[in-house]
DNA sequence: ACAGTAACATACATGCATGTATGTAGGAGC
DNA sequence: GCTCCTACATACATGCATGTATGTTACTGT
């Protein structure tokens, strides 16, 4: 029920998704959708949820080992634009836009964890000019903000394309932190 | 009318825009725009041309001036970095996601609209290529999608932060390309 | 002065998605 | 064997946004 949710957000956004489509898709009906979940906002926010706890396991955990700033934040990229391969991934990047600038729950939620992942990117940031590897610019927030929205807008473009996809996501995240994408490639 | 529906669709979305709001914020009542247009998806074309326009003229044309191919890329970027900073220009992000795989008449024509302006790209970054100026990598096409993908969600992120957004999106766009973002700033 | 029409406002009908209330089958516990 | 509860399906009520039909006002041409 949960995939076939994520799907419907990341195609549909919240507004548009029918909840009859969600359950058929899922093999079932309305009602057993009710049955699981208290209301609409209710399986978004879990849909999120499912789809925070994806991301920490799947790109979070793995660029975390990364002790190299940059190499960290193109860990990341790289992770990210595998991951959207999948319907899971897509769902924040269709939902912030829905809700930016709203005050819903489920905008809240997603403002949240989008806000854990901009503050890590900017420490990364932060970390990586201390060391010299990071070139100065703008406000390290404001390069955070860029470099995630960067990512996700290219690899939605994309559309899981791989295997480009993960190439051009790192070479986007090396632009915007101010690093030469073609010394970043490995 | 127009601008108040262009600040709806850029805010809410297609489905999610109540034309009383529409008209209401322009000063008219929901007759005034059943006057003016035909229906809903009426509005919605005409928002996407005049965004369009919009677009043509103050990011298109200065960029064409350009003859470097490399030049003609970055002054884009910048250019709709600029222009992002007003609700006409996001209109065409925020749809495009709301329709992308659909089939519906304001998807199709979102989708002309930025078909021409990928085949723009790719064209741009095929001359590139063959002057040297720009590195091999992947399919023009892809580099193209991803270029302009990277660019539309850093400037959305940013949210029109002058002036990092600008440069933010210079270096984006470099970085797709395979170029080294700290030679493009000038 | 009057007809006609453009530019709106108002009122009504329709459809569709949500949410809730009610019904039903099957397994667990005693 | 009976009861109870879980996991669903079905049926109904409500609200809201769209689209259309029907005024109303004011201006314009003759």
């Amino acid at each position: 029920m949960l995939e076939s949710a994520a799907r419907g957000l990341s195609r549909y956004g919240y507004g548009n998704l029918v909840l009859e489509q969600v359950a058929s898709d899922a093999g079932y009906t309305r009602g057993a959708l009710y049955h699981q979940f208290k209301d609409k906002q209710d399986l978004a926010l879990a849909v999120i949820e499912w789809a925070d706890e994806t991301w920490r396991k799947e790109v979070g955990r793995p660029a975390a080992q990364e002790t190299d700033p940059v190499a960290a934040l193109i860990a990341m990229a790289r992770g990210h634009a595998v991951l959207c391969r999948r319907d899971v991934a897509r769902v924040a990047v269709a939902l912030r836009l829905e809700f930016s600038g709203q005050d819903h729950p489920v905008g809240r939620e997603l403002e949240r964890v989008s806000e854990t992942l901009v503050k890590r990117c900017t420490r990364l940031v932060n970390a990586g000019r201390r060391t010299g590897s990071i070139p100065p610019g703008p406000p390290a927030r404001a390069v955070a903000l860029a470099l995630v929205g960067a990512l996700e807008g290219a690899v939605i473009a994309l559309a899981g394309q791989a295997p480009h996809d993960e190439l051009l996501a790192a070479r986007a995240a090396a632009g915007v932190l101010g690093l030469d994408p073609m010394k970043i490639s490995e």
